[in-house]
RNA sequence: GCAGGAGUGGCGGAAUGGCAGACGCAUCAGACUCAAAAUCUGACGAGGGCGACCUCGUGUGGGUUCAAGUCCCAUCUCCUGCACCA
């Protein structure tokens, strides 16, 4: 039967929302669950069939969380700053203000249309100054607490955005929204300090449910790395090199330093080098090269060695050349290292260009082929001569170098502190004032929010400067602290600001005097379960941890983690199996969908299509199949008898409850919804259905399904709305067959299959397989060896 | 290079070490129809046999086991993230 979606889908969500069915209760006596999804950024084209895979997991989480007698907040909201709305501003002169606002209504309207049972009343948008108020206050806190500074440094500059990157918007040396290369510029920025926060984020993750390859990669991302600063002194020079390294039991094989490009020793001693003109040119060629090219040529070392200066190795005495390579980053350690090419592959591809001495310390490996990097006895090292493995000879050395006074053991992050601001208008202001005799001052906590004034240019200025720099009325202001002329900060947060926190604001989102009241903070934290795509794995996902672990710290809220659990969603591909993308004309509206098949099509879809967490390509005729699937259901309610089921079919039936419960706790949609299609095919083969148990299967079908299964529910004189009906309940007894159908082998080969008890004892279930005319014929003849019986699972005979 | 994951029919994909291919799609056949669509029923890994059946089969090569898609070793390919990180 042909159900009119296009009739009962908009008639439930107007329901349902008309009844704030959804709504989160702030008190209540019922266990709460917190489901929480990534929130959108509200672009002009409109949602893709990736939110709707991103927001179906946990709306059938959620829905099935309030049947089972949850108190549930499922919010939604927009992260609605950003450069998009700002280059169509640029575009078109149209604000981004209206745009963002039509973009949200958009869709708001099309995230309706799809029957999400989000709570409507808690929405947010970053971009409200209600919101952004509470950003820049935990900006001005984690100023107050010095986790915000200003400081001069090379930065990552993307000349087409005319916007300073963080390391993370910058991967590659390609900025992270035109993909235009990145320069290195020296300006004034505002940074985060998150690496204080490393060993905190690190320390967390021990503590949380996130699947293996997630903490893995922001284990990676963070980039914990043991080891000790040494101190090389220069030769006739009182000044001392340091450099990092994770393997100081090595310091015998070092022949050589290396320090970066723009390691700032060149300037220092200018006067003291020889061949300051080399050095200067191969500077201005590194400079010339973008990140990206210096990390591409991975063996062809390049470098100049410093002529009139050399450095002293503290352990031997031993004087050694220092050179200057581009593969030394000054961004890592202190841009300077020792080199121990006999143990270090980049090292020994140096040596090997610039025919420099290469000592072995660690027996093992062939060093005239390449560097060993293994473990092995030490030798021509001294003290550690007869040391056999790294973690006793580091820690000999580590104690030696302290003991001179040339060195420390000490950790290194690959994770860098976070450059937290763009020249940019679509942001949050940074509420900090320039003041000529205090410095940065903070705008006081009672004078914010401090808004974004209007705007009619929204051009960047050239030099990268924010087009707030060119407001008057908003950079002239006093000085807060001893109220002399003093210049705001024209710069505004990335992007990534209003998202660290937005979690916090769902639990009481119209708050004016707090960013969120305690009391509701301590009973809905922490986000119970977390879904979102990959890319944000190491960059919205550490950032918030690291906001909610601060404001944790300073006692804001109540949990050093935010995310109980995290999944993340596999992506949608094009039907031609690559990724959806507009130039390739592979995407697929979701509202085309809607508008086809139905929302509860879409929905079943997008869950059944294949692994959640995998890769799979789109596919118009499972689609159909999936609505093929709905109409079977709708057409079952014309089987409906007044007469009780088979035993069988209950028990088929008891089975898809307790499939269906346990394979949407781990997200098994696919096998969840295969289940409930094989229970519809079993039906179908027996032609009858009772009402009670026709409505038990609906219940199961409405979180995938909720508009069909409410219409159906309804039309069967069912009371109040199916999406808040109690979950099925299975019992157990049912769930077991009382016969059962085993394999029986023959030499590890079936050879054919018996039914016998359920609980039927080996020597039965011997008899019963011997019996068979088929499985007798291979044991005839032979000896019998062993006979093995896996209870209620195969009986497999071995003969000889 | 490092880390994580994946290789199963024509396709998407199922399988706590225990009958590989659930479920869906596509395809084919039958029913219904004047006909088509829709719907319903059935077949559907490859090879062989009239047939009940037999042989082979989960990237490749080994191994453990009564039994391997699943565990171990090696190897190839693909995806994702990080990457001259000292």
């Amino acid at each position: 039967m042909k159900y009119n979606f296009k009739k009962i889908e908009p008639k439930w969500q107007l329901k349902w929302e008309e009844d704030k069915l959804f709504q989160a209760k702030d008190k209540s006596d019922k266990p709460k669950f917190y489901g929480l999804v990534e929130f959108p950024y509200p672009s002009g084209a409109g949602m893709h069939v990736g939110h709707i895979k991103a927001y179906s997991s946990i709306e059938v989480v959620a829905r099935k969380r309030r049947m089972e007698g949850y108190n549930v907040l499922f919010p939604i909201g927009f992260d609605a700053f950003g450069l998009p709305a700002e280059n169509y501003a640029i575009k078109t002169g149209v604000h981004p203000r209206v745009v963002t606002d039509q973009n949200i209504k958009h869709f708001s309207d099309q995230m309706r249309q799809v029957g999400f049972s989000f709570d409507w009343d808690r929405v947010i948008d970053t971009t409200e100054v209600d919101y952004y108020k509470w950003t820049q206050w935990i900006f001005l806190k984690m100023f107050e607490k010095g986790l915000a500074y200003r400081d001069k440094t090379l930065v990552n500059y993307c000349p087409s955005c005319k916007v300073v990157l963080s390391n993370e918007d910058s991967q590659g040396g390609k900025c992270d929204v035109c993909h235009s290369d990145v320069v290195q510029k020296s300006k004034d920025v505002w940074y985060l300090r998150i690496t204080e926060y490393a060993d905190k984020l690190l320390e967390g993750l021990e503590t949380v449910d996130y699947p293996e390859n997630i903490k893995q990669q922001q284990v990676n991302w963070i980039g914990k790395s043991k080891g000790a600063f040494v101190d090389f002194t220069l030769d006739g020079i009182d000044e001392k090199l340091k450099i990092y390294t994770t393997r100081p039991d090595t310091l015998f094989g070092v022949t050589f330093m290396v320090i970066a490009p723009e390691h700032p020793l060149i300037e220092k001693y200018a006067d003291k080098l020889k061949n300051l003109d080399a050095i200067n040119a191969y500077k201005a060629e590194c400079a010339k090269k973008t990140e990206f090219e210096r990390t591409q040529l991975v063996k062809d070392k390049t470098g100049v060695k410093l002529e009139g200066i050399e450095a002293v190795n503290p352990v031997n005495g031993k004087k050694i050349p220092i050179f200057i390579a581009d593969y030394v980053m000054m961004g890592y350690g202190t841009g300077a290292i020792m080199a121990v090419p006999a143990h270090d592959q980049r090292d020994y591809d140096f040596a090997k260009a610039f025919g420099v001495d290469i000592i072995e310390v660690i027996k093992g490996g062939d060093i005239s082929q390449e560097a060993y990097t293994g473990d092995g006895e030490m030798v021509n090292s001294d003290f550690l001569n007869g040391y056999d493995n790294k973690k006793d000879s580091i820690q000999r050395m580590i104690e030696e170098l302290e003991k001179k006074g040339i060195g420390t053991g000490g950790v290194q992050y690959k994770m860098k502190d976070w450059a937290f601001n763009r020249q940019r208008y679509w942001g949050e202001p940074i509420p900090i004032v320039h003041c000529e005799t205090c410095g940065n001052v903070a705008v006081p906590f009672e004078e914010l929010p401090l808004r974004l004034p209007e705007l009619e240019n929204f051009e960047p200025g050239t030099d990268g400067e924010s087009p707030l720099a060119r407001i008057e009325s908003f950079v002239n202001c006093k000085c807060p602290k001893c109220g002399r002329d003093a210049k705001r900060e024209t710069d505004t947060m990335p992007q990534w600001a209003g998202s660290s926190w937005y979690f916090l604001r769902y639990i009481d989102p119209h708050n004016d005097d707090e960013l969120c009241a305690k009391e509701k903070l301590n009973y809905w934290m922490p986000v119970d379960w977390y879904n979102g795509g990959m890319e944000h794995v190491t960059r919205h996902m550490i950032y918030s941890r690291f906001w909610h672990r601060f404001l944790y710290d300073i006692g804001v809220v109540n949990t050093p983690e935010p995310y109980k659990k995290r999944s993340a969603q596999g992506l949608i591909l094009g039907p031609d199996g690559d990724k959806m993308s507009k130039s390739k004309g592979n995407v697929v509206d979701p509202l085309d969908i809607v508008e086809e098949y139905g929302a509860d099509t879409l929905r079943t879809y997008v869950l059944f299509m294949g692994d959640y967490g995998a890769a799979t390509p789109w596919n118009d005729n499972s689609v159909k199949g999936c609505k093929r699937f709905l109409d079977r259901v709708a057409t079952m309610s014309e089987m409906i008898k007044n007469e009780p089921i088979s035993a069988e079919l209950e028990s088929k039936l008891h089975k898809t409850i307790k499939k269906v419960s346990s394979d949407i706790e781990e997200m098994k949609f696919n096998t969840a919804i295969a289940a409930l299609m094989t229970l519809v095919n079993d039906i179908y083969a027996e032609g009858a259905i009772d009402k009670d148990n026709y409505i038990t299967f609906l219940k199961l079908l409405s979180p995938f399904a909720p508009h069909i299964t409410e219409e159906l529910y309804e039309s069967l004189g069912g009371e109040g709305y199916l999406s808040v009906a109690e979950w099925p309940k299975f019992d157990e007894a049912k769930t077991v067959d009382a016969t059962k159908e085993i394999g029986v082998q023959v030499n590890g080969k079936v050879r054919g299959t018996i039914v016998i008890p359920a609980d039927g004892e080996k020597d039965e279930v011997l008899s019963i397989a011997k019996a068979d005319e088929k499985i007798a014929s291979f044991l005839d003849g032979k000896t019998l060896v062993k006979e093995i019986y896996v209870p209620g699972k195969i009986l497999n005979f071995v003969v000889k």
